[in-house]
DNA sequence: AGCGGAACCTGTCGGC
DNA sequence: TGCCGACAGGTTCCGC
């Protein structure tokens, strides 16, 4: 579910709401969510106060007391959702964490996709040591991703959700950003010039900075600490819009599959 | 090394 | 109404 808008939203909104804020008590509803045992996980948040929030990529990190880490994936249909205490259990809530003030923050995850774990040292959690530039990363230049991908002949649309390249990026935001730059997602990306590799790298901070703006797009599961929607949804010029107007020729939209996964594009204004 | 497909799990929606 | 397949904002593992 969540890109890197939805992502930063939720963790501005816990940073404001949770810091200096104490764990007392934590009740695991689902233990797959967890990397380990939840008795474990249980007792390491137990009396932890909470000191710091921060995004990598689409990790979301907890900092708690001085030296440990609540490290969490929302994958597709996780959420954060801060409530007082006495609201009762939704059915999709698997891990509840009480708060100090009569407040609980909730992991709720339909799917099960997410996952939690507590570390220590966060360079050794592999899947952030492999996260790759931020959007906004000043070594991401033109040169730099040129050089890069010179070996890559996967199709562009697949290569920017990678995220041991740039980190943050998904299907939504992928498929906004070739639209604006007319680039065709099926395009083998070491065709790519430096050029309109600066023009790619452009529109993904662009675009990401206005939906960040608009506190992310909510489509159909996501939604805010406070349960309230994003709003960027009515900003998308081609997600979601097969069977319509191209904004731009007039052209309708065409939805095709790339890895599994649907890619909205305009066959008129993305040829090459 | 790079690539694509299957798998993970649950819910919703559209067609017959 | 009921069943069945397709689809969903993501990542990891596995085999080629």
């Amino acid at each position: 579910m969540p890109e890197l808008p939805e992502v930063q939203t939720i963790v501005n909104e816990l940073a404001q709401r949770i810091i200096d804020k104490r764990i007392e008590h934590c009740d695991v509803l689902r233990a797959g969510i967890l990397k380990g045992p939840s008795r474990l996980f249980c007792y390491q948040v137990a009396e932890q106060q909470i000191t710091a929030i921060r995004r990598i990529g689409k990790y979301i990190l907890i900092g708690l007391g001085q030296q440990k880490w609540l490290i969490t994936h929302l994958r597709m249909t996780g959420k954060f959702i801060l409530q007082t205490a006495d609201v009762k259990n939704h059915i999709h809530d698997r891990v509840i964490f009480k708060l100090n003030r009569g407040e609980k923050l909730v992991f709720n995850d339909v799917r099960c996709f997410g996952h939690m774990e507590i570390v220590e040292d966060l360079s050794a959690h592999k899947g952030i040591q492999q996260q790759g530039w931020d959007p906004w990363d000043k070594e991401l230049t033109p040169l730099n991703l040129k050089r890069k991908l010179q070996n890559r002949k996967s199709a562009v649309k697949n290569v920017l959700l990678d995220q041991t390249l740039i980190s943050g990026l998904g299907n939504i935001y992928v498929c906004e950003i070739l639209y604006k730059e007319k680039i065709n997602p099926l395009l083998p990306v070491n065709l790519l010039s430096k050029k309109r590799l600066g023009g790619l790298i452009k529109s993904t901070r662009e675009i990401l900075e206005l939906a960040l703006v608009h506190n992310g797009t909510s489509i159909s599961d996501y939604k805010r600490v406070d349960e309230k929607s994003g709003e960027f949804q009515s900003f998308l010029q081609v997600y979601g819009k097969s069977g319509e107007a191209c904004k731009i020729c007039g052209n309708l939209i065409s939805r095709i599959k790339q890895n599994q996964r649907s890619t909205f594009l305009c066959l008129k204004c993305q040829k090459n």
